[in-house]
DNA sequence: TGACACGATCGAAACGTTTAGATTAGCGTT
DNA sequence: AACGCTAATCTAAACGTTTCGATCGTGTCA
């Protein structure tokens, strides 16, 4: 800037006030100013910019896995959307590791984004620590944690695998397997909570044996779908409380050399790109994306506009079951199904 | 670190010095400057830093779509990649598109990442020109230009192909459908060259009623896909180049009521992480997405790390042609195979 | 004892902007 | 002619670091 001043024999002073547009100056000046920007390919330096504003235009990103379709869908979205409002993202992968998560945390603060949105992972209190002393506002994104009280937007959960569970039940499944992410997450906690509803609301025993854990990778779907079909007295559906661990379930179900839906029906929460057109076709929780992101933006955008006084807004989505192929009638049902 | 310095009587440069480690600075002044920094909860500016420094420890990373399967599993080893290494990584999607690439690359500039890897869209002069004057190092992705000659690592991307394609005639096929991406990037042109070179070896002709052109979407697969199935003399098989266009395929291929293999066999560029579970499983190429992720991130932390004037390198690495089920042997070959 | 080297510490400039406040010029009013 | 007002422009400080060179004791050696 200084070496367009002198080219243009004006002071930084008047430069900066044509840049931004903060002070009109003079037609001719603006001319010896904007000819002497082309001569040189003058760039504003955005850093330095940052240094005296106290705002980047950047905003920080963190996801558990963005393999998982339902962070990349939303990835994507509420990346186009800062990208129109003329921000920046910084993407972090925590890889659902909780110190993984605090160091990218850090790293984003560091770098003085205006602004988080964090699919959490782990304790919030830590989270909370860290986001506290760091002035900037934080979006929670599908996963909300107790200690922290600060927007968030996140889906129905309970009700939306209420919903599915009950769909199995009304197809006259009784045993049905339920494949969970860890508890220290909210979503985690809410869909069993729908899972055991569903299950009381139809007279239903909630049986132990049919519930396993692992943490979110297809490895830990397979493990659990194997340990499920190993039980005596097998389930005849299994619901897989994600995406990933979806696919290990259908490998572990062809492995043991049974298929899907004639031996054993599957459904999951969320919905994959291609459900509809590979056989078996799933049965999926559908969560609203494009709405999840864009409030989750919005929700930010608004905060760094200068509304941060306005007391913390919690959104809550519905998701929608697909109902498709890979859940059959059982028994008495089938056949009035079928007659 | 002016309050740092005053609460522990020292100057800022002392603190500095112990901060970097940079000079020695005596145990006892060091142990009053890091009481001050925990009393104070003091945090390192990065943006200061990076104004004096020159440098921001940022790279910027673009891609057309993060949703495209082979895109997010790159993304997913670069960031890791970069992660470890301690540098952040702003993420942009340019959704195919020439002026958002354009506008991305420039903010990216803008913002002083210290460099770019880009899975470059449309024509490389544009690119070339807005590279040229920001002096950072730049990875090419998955996509060469003619006229930038930088650091890249690609696929051989005409090898992979006739691979694919000389398998299907194997199978004795011999009309087969080829659906492309739009040629302004390398890797279409050379994917059809591989097409091409595979049907010239076998002695049959290229028909230019079997190749169509999309614009890498599920909509243009199955556009493309209605006409080659509303031909008079249909394809045996159909062979998209891009991963999001074979659902499309599939889509077409089901709302006309055919079946894949049975009355049309299917393969594609990409591989998908549940291509093996679900029906029909589809033949794909896959590319090395971890060793593609690696080399970039590895070709740019190495300019980074001081290596500027090396000169240009160029990675090729090859893919792999999964073959599952999706197409089957036709005719004679049918008989012997079955035989 | 004086000269000298060395280690520890500090002062101040610099990075490239923004912006408050000062200055200047031009013009209309009284 | 003196005055005030407005618009245009400029000067200089500030943002929070890093770093060069200067300063100041202290101990060593001749």
């Amino acid at each position: 800037m200084l070496h367009v001043a002198e080219a243009a024999r004006v002071s930084v002073a008047t430069v900066s006030a044509l840049i931004n547009g903060t002070a009109t100056v003079s037609p001719e000046l603006s001319q010896r100013i904007e000819q002497a920007i082309r001569d040189i390919g003058y760039k504003r330096n955005a850093i330095a910019r940052s240094l005296k504003m106290g705002t980047t235009r950047t905003i920080g990103l963190t996801v558990p896995h963005i393999t998982n379709p339902f962070f990349t869908d939303v990835v994507s979205v509420i990346q186009q959307a800062f990208d129109r409002a003329g921000y920046a993202v910084m993407l972090c992968c925590t890889d659902e590791d909780l110190n993984t998560q605090d160091d990218q945390i850090r790293l984003l603060l560091d770098r003085m984004v205006d602004g988080l949105i964090v699919a959490r992972v782990g304790d919030g209190q830590i989270l909370k620590g860290i986001v506290d002393d760091a002035n900037v506002p934080v979006v929670l994104l599908d996963r909300v944690c107790e200690g922290v009280d600060t927007d968030a937007v996140v889906l129905d959960n309970q009700r939306a695998v209420f919903d599915a569970i009950t769909y199995l039940i009304d197809l006259g499944h009784r045993r049905i397997g339920y494949i969970s992410g860890s508890f220290d997450i909210s979503p985690m906690h809410d869909r069993m909570a729908g899972y055991r509803e569903a299950l009381q609301a139809a007279g239903l025993p909630v049986e132990n044996e049919l519930v396993r854990f692992g943490n979110f990778h297809e490895v830990d779907g397979y493990n659990a779908t194997m340990q499920l079909l190993s039980l005596h007295d097998r389930p005849s559906a299994i619901f897989s409380a994600n995406n990933p661990m979806v696919i290990g379930t259908m490998k572990a179900i062809r492995d043991i050399g049974l298929s899907c839906p004639q031996d054993i029906s599957v459904a999951c929460f969320d919905d994959f790109p291609w459900s509809d057109v590979f056989q078996p076709q799933l049965t999926t929780v559908s969560q609203p994306v494009q709405a999840i992101g864009e409030q989750a933006a919005n929700l930010l955008l608004d905060r760094l506009a200068g509304n941060r006084d306005a007391p913390p807004r919690k959104l809550t989505l519905k998701g929608r079951l697909m109902i498709r192929n890979s859940c059959r009638p059982l028994g008495a049902v089938a056949q009035s199904v079928s007659a």
